[in-house]
Order: C-alpha cells, then sequence, then structure tokens
DNA sequence: ATATCTGTTCCCGCCTCGGGAACGTGGCTG
DNA sequence: CAGCCACGTTCCCGAGGCGGGAACAGATAT
C-alpha cells in the first residue's frame, strides 16, 4: 500500500477505522473468525468481539458456519448509491449493447477522488480477462478512461488533481511527469476522445469518449481489447467512433433529467 | 421500524453505530451536508465532523458539491459479496433468461437472519413493477421463496427461525401463525415448490423451487406476476416447471464446485 | 454592511472502548 | 475417558478517545 494520499487534517476515530479494518478483512477473505481477525489487525479478541456484535447487529456482516462473511446488505447499498449517481440504467444499456456489438471489454468510468472508478462493465464474447472490477479504482494517468475525463473537467481541479498525483510507471509507456499528461490532455480535447497505447497493460489498447451534460463532464466510455485487434487505424477509426456515438446517445438520453 | 429481533446481548460500540447511522442516512438521501446530518441524528456537528472526516479517508463517502453521498467503493464490496456467495454468475445467468423466456419477474433469495435476501432480480417485457430490490429482506412466512426456504433447511434452523418470528399480516392470505406455517412447510416438501397466492402483496402471485447442494439448501428461485395471469392452473402447472427447471440447471452447475 | 447560514477548530471532562485475563465449551489426540 | 488445546465469550479496569459546547471562519443573501 502506498501512503494514503487524501489526508485531509481533522480529527478521526479510532473505533470506526477498527470496523472499517474488520470489514475490509472479511471482504479480502470471508470465513475468518474472531481470534484470526484479532492477529491479522493486532487488536484483542475481546475489542473484536464488539466490534463483530455491533456490525452483526446492523447486518453488515453475517455469521456462517464458524466465521464471518459481509452481509447482503451491501448489495441493497450498492443499487443505492448507483441509483444516486444517477442515469444509472442508461449507461448500463448502453455499454452493454456496445459489448454485445463489438464483443470486446466496454468500460464506463467516473472520477472519484482523483482516481477513476469503474461504474460498470460488460464484456462481449472474445474479451480478454482484466482484473479491473466495479468499483475499484485505477490511476488517471495510466487509463485512457482516467486521461479523458481529466481533459474535460475545470482546470482548477485539473490542477487539483495533477498535484496530488504520484506517477507510477505502469509500462514503458505510461505517461510519467506533468508536462506529458498536460500535452496529452490537449490532444484529446482537440481530438475529442483518448488513448490508451498499452500505457497501463502491457498487449492492451483502449479508446474512450467523454460524457458530458451541458459542459460538464460526467464520466467516459471506453473500449478495451488486445493491440493484435485494436491496430492504430481501428483505433483512431471505426473503434473511437463507436464509443463517440455511444457517450453520444448517453449524452442524448440523460440531458433532460 | 420494528424492534429489532437479532439482538444477542455482548457489547456494541456507540461510535460505529453513530458512523453507520450517518451511512443510513446518507444511502436514503445524498447531498446532505454536516448541519443536516447532526440535527437528523441528534449529535453534535463537530462530532458528526469527525465521523464524516473518518469514513471520507475510508473512501466510504464523498464529497460532492456542498453534501456527502456514498462512494462507489461499495459497489466494489457488493461484487466481493456476491463472489463470497458463489455461483453468482450461474444464477444470475440463469435467473435472467428465465425472465426474458417468460417476461415476468424472476428473483433468486437465500435466507440471512431468519430473513429472506435477494439476491438477484430481474424483470422481463411486461413485468409489474415491485418495491423488492435486490440485498433488501422481505419476512419468510409471506414469501414462496422464504417459505420455500425455509420447508428445506435442517429442522433445528426451522424451530429457531420460527421460534423468533412476529406474524405480521401483510393481506387477508397471510399466514399468520405458526401451526399454518408448519403446515404449509409439509405441503411445499411434498409438491417439491412453493406458493404465495397474495400472501405478501394483494394482486401479486409468486411459485418457488428450492436450490439445493447435497442436501442443503441454497436459496430459491421465484417467478412472480399479476394474479389476473398467473391463475391457479399456470401457477401448479408451467409456472411451478419453469422454476423447477431453473433450480435444476443451477443445481447441476454447481454440483460440481 | 449586517445577518445568517454553512463548515471548521479547539478544548474539556465524562465515559466509552480497548486490553488483559479468566471462564466455558467443543473437538481432537493419546 | 481423560486430557489438552483452540476457540468464542465474559468480566473488569484504567487510560485516553470521543462527544459536545462554544467560538471561529467563509460564503451567500438580504
Amino acid at each position: 500500500m502506498s501512503p494514503q494520499p487524501n489526508k485531509r487534517p481533522g480529527r478521526t476515530i479510532r473505533s470506526v477505522q477498527i470496523a472499517f479494518n474488520i470489514i475490509d478483512l472479511l471482504q479480502e477473505e470471508a470465513g475468518i473468525g474472531v481470534t484470526r481477525i484479532a492477529d491479522e489487525l493486532g487488536h484483542s479478541k475481546s475489542t473484536v468481539h464488539s466490534h463483530l456484535r455491533t456490525l452483526e447487529e446492523r447486518r453488515v456482516i453475517v455469521r456462517e458456519g464458524d466465521g464471518y462473511r459481509l452481509g447482503l446488505r451491501f448489495l441493497d447499498v450498492a443499487s443505492h448509491v448507483r441509483d444516486q449517481i444517477g442515469n444509472f440504467d442508461i449507461v448500463q444499456k448502453e455499454v452493454d449493447s456496445l459489448a454485445e456489438e463489438t464483443g470486446e471489454i466496454v468500460q464506463f468510468g467516473v472520477e472519484e477522488y482523483g482516481k477513476v472508478s469503474y461504474l460498470h462493465k460488460a464484456q462481449g464474447e472474445h474479451a480478454v480477462e482484466t482484473l479491473s472490477r466495479v468499483g475499484t479504482q485505477q490511476p488517471m494517468y495510466s487509463t485512457s478512461l482516467g486521461k479523458t475525463i481529466l481533459a474535460y473537467l475545470p482546470p482548477e481541479r485539473i490542477e487539483e488533481i495533477a498535484a496530488a498525483m504520484e506517477y507510477e510507471p505502469k509500462t514503458a509507456n505510461t505517461i510519467t511527469g506533468p508536462e506529458e499528461l498536460f500535452a496529452e490532455l490537449e490532444t484529446i480535447r482537440e481530438q475529442g476522445y483518448g488513448i490508451d497505447d498499452e500505457e497501463n497493460i502491457d498487449g492492451l489498447r483502449c479508446v474512450s469518449a467523454p460524457v458530458k451534460n451541458d459542459e460538464t463532464i460526467l464520466g467516459a466510455i471506453s473500449i478495451t481489447g488486445p493491440s493484435s485487434r485494436f491496430t492504430e487505424d481501428r483505433l483512431h477509426g471505426e473503434l473511437a467512433d463507436y464509443v463517440r456515438s455511444a457517450a453520444n446517445v448517453i449524452e442524448l438520453n440523460t440531458k433532460f433529467s
């Protein structure tokens, strides 16, 4: 883990931190019990016990066999979150249909805390496996979604995000500094779409188009595939067209909300 | 809210309770700020402030405009939860295809804390609108999913759940007591599927079939529709066949996991 | 300019919460 | 069957975390 960047000062509450450490742990590994959790987090069993009781009462975790797992309540929360984002169904529909049409991976992402979070993902028939998962975050400088969203954010927010950025080279092509990034953003604004040329994962290329609502950017939609199928020509040609028209459809449907 | 039934004694941690009260509040109403939350929960602003800081650092909530909403991290958590349940993709696929085939509402539910929780839901073309939502809970005695799952749980667990049950009549047909419930469970075990004849919501009927793995029940799959289309004959005939064969497909695919 | 919202910060004192240790229990081993 | 160990649970204590009140700071509207 890298040192967390979003650290505004202010007081933070220890018990709540512990509670979420437990949740994080159970997210990674289900079915463990008091002792194991206590060990893992470096707390006494009694402490962990009280927390588990609390979380259990809240339906956050569930006792199953001997051990705990996260509760189904999270499914409910997630569905509320999607509703709050707004227009999720339209995004979902469009992403799904583009994935089916092209057979590749199609994703929709938004900016959160200076990173890209995937809101929805669909994979077509001959899609490559990727690790990305709905709700997880990726850096903005190494993904086409990230760069595209960034390009259309308000200038002051771009500055803010760029200032907090730590450029970690993920492949040989990854953008490594601000000058390079700003140039890229300019290019994206000119051509109206963004490219990831094996900058995040070796062998994978993407194109993204921004989805805006009245000049404010909502997110971006991308299509991902292996470099073998995603040649320069196709990237800038038909594939770019695909994402731009999908973005357009979403924009039209969200206009009057 | 009825008095929470799952109250095992043991100490519970106040700060964590407060944190989840905030989360619950934001789930219902996004975009509110410190003052409003403090009012609503009856805490001081400083208290709420510290909590918001903590939750923000944890990516649980996000500041948006002036106000907070739940973070996309919940989408990630939810997807982990589904994975932990196991065989979610198979369930999803089967539920979706049955919904498309019949055009009605199809759901898959499991037992959690003595209630039914919906794991997945799909609605076909001419499906009625219902309030049920993925992750939410319903009583076991008034739904076909609940009764069907209950019927196949181990006897001692049935006792346990039934003992804690509070029978609240949702419609004129709702089961109102243990004798009636146990008789119904017996019927379900005999015929291999469960019926909800407007017992939960007026005008709606359902059929459910159990999904088992080696004699232990995993959950149940149901189909729901208006009484006008769901006649006695169809319920016990083709509709029951539908859910039973879908349940069968799921069972076959989960057998070797 | 004044008033009134908001979010933030700073303390203080009570009481909560984390920890250690003891207890109860079930499962495995000899 | 006795013994042991691992587990979850309970009890109690003392330190310090946490909730609250009040003062401060910005923003917006009047």
